[in-house]
DNA sequence: GGCCACACTAAGCGCTCGCTCACCTTCGGC
DNA sequence: GCCGAAGGTGAGCGAGCGCTTAGTGTGGCC
């Protein structure tokens, strides 16, 4: 197993979807790098020799280094929005859709940090057009939170007197796991999602949180 | 008022200590600039223009554009720790002071949001001697929290079962205010930090919570 | 008034960047 | 066996980077 797999980890299936295979390697090698060392700090030249090609070779199939961030950010917060809303839609209370919404959400921030840094940290390198694309995909993912939140309070379930805010600071919460998580640490990603579920249960005042 | 002045607003007189008056203004230039395009996209050009000098001016006060960044990242840990010191040694119960450490630590990255951006999310723009000493002082603030956290525990206030994990949570959902927060936005940095300290003591499950 | 230390500038050096271009291989279809 | 499309390479362009250097005001001190 080559270096540039490790470290992307169990994360390379998610770009499972992007063809032809160069296209691929191409992408895992910046998301890596751009996750490393960010966005503008990043070559092209590194790109394609982690991708174990020449530099010319990344412009046959991206336009420019600009497209593989809105490429990479795109496919990140679309997974992100899935990974809410299959918590969201699934049966169950109020309490139980918002703690595995914030369980899974977490998972995948510390699981997938290398993609998540990128997808949640690189947003302002994007030009105009894609960052219009991008920032209406979060309004998508807020309001998958703030609907659960709100059918907690509507049902009695949940104590939150501003809504809004309460939501902000879930999804803030969980968001900024992707910039501290550390692979190597004391914590698996079960584990931070698990305490973050009851961490965010407590903010929203919920009744028998916990068993 | 400038525009520079402006952007800066009430932030500008925390940079009073820095002298002299070419100096600080080169400082609060590179502020300015590394929280609106970040480390690597600012050049010294962009710099030194801010401060109304010319590119070479910049040399004669720091010996390299990372120095700025880290005198910049110095003066701003300190700050944030001198900060949760005063609410963590004033008299009070656990609870109050957990309060004041929150409300104040969100207050100055919400109202100070171009600094503390630059101090919170530029780390990894360091080289390693540098980054080592601001890690140690993180360390530091990290241990101020924790520290009212476990009083609380002790005491009873307070219903804690992973110390750590809460602190880690506590202190990221703080620093990730200056992400988001938008100066032009619906809240104050003052309704921001009495929210933020509402829902950390729900997260601490403090009994008493608030009136 | 002469002098020097200091703050600053105009010009530009060496380098690396994102990206392009002329050319080379490989391979399926006929 | 030949051909064109697709995917790749080596070399290098123009631009902009961090930083340096030689020279220019200017203000305080004897």
């Amino acid at each position: 197993m080559s270096t540039a797999e490790e470290t992307a980890g169990g994360e390379a299936q998610a770009w499972g979807e992007v063809t032809p295979d160069a296209a691929r390697r191409l992408l895992v090698a910046a998301v890596e790098a751009f996750a490393e060392r960010g966005y503008h700090a990043t070559t092209t030249r590194d790109i394609a020799g982690r991708a174990g090609m020449s530099p010319a070779a990344l412009y046959i199939h991206y336009k420019t280094k600009e497209e593989l961030l809105h490429r990479i950010s795109r496919i990140g917060h679309e997974k992100a929005l899935e990974i809410l809303q299959v918590a969201s839609r699934r049966e169950g209370t109020p309490t139980e859709r918002l703690a595995d919404a914030v369980s899974s959400f977490v998972r995948w921030h510390a699981g997938g940090r290398t993609t998540a840094r990128v997808v949640q940290y690189e947003l302002e390198s994007l030009g105009p057009d894609a960052r219009a694309e991008i920032l209406a995909l979060r309004r998508e993912v807020d309001g998958e939170v703030r609907g659960i939140i709100e059918e907690g309070v509507r049902s009695g379930e949940f104590d939150v007197i501003d809504v809004h805010g309460t939501t902000l600071a879930v999804l803030s919460l969980c968001i900024d796991v992707a910039r501290w998580f550390n692979v190597g640490g004391p914590r698996t990603p079960e584990e931070v999602g698990e305490l973050y579920a009851d961490l965010v249960l407590r903010m929203v005042g919920a009744r028998g949180r916990t068993a």
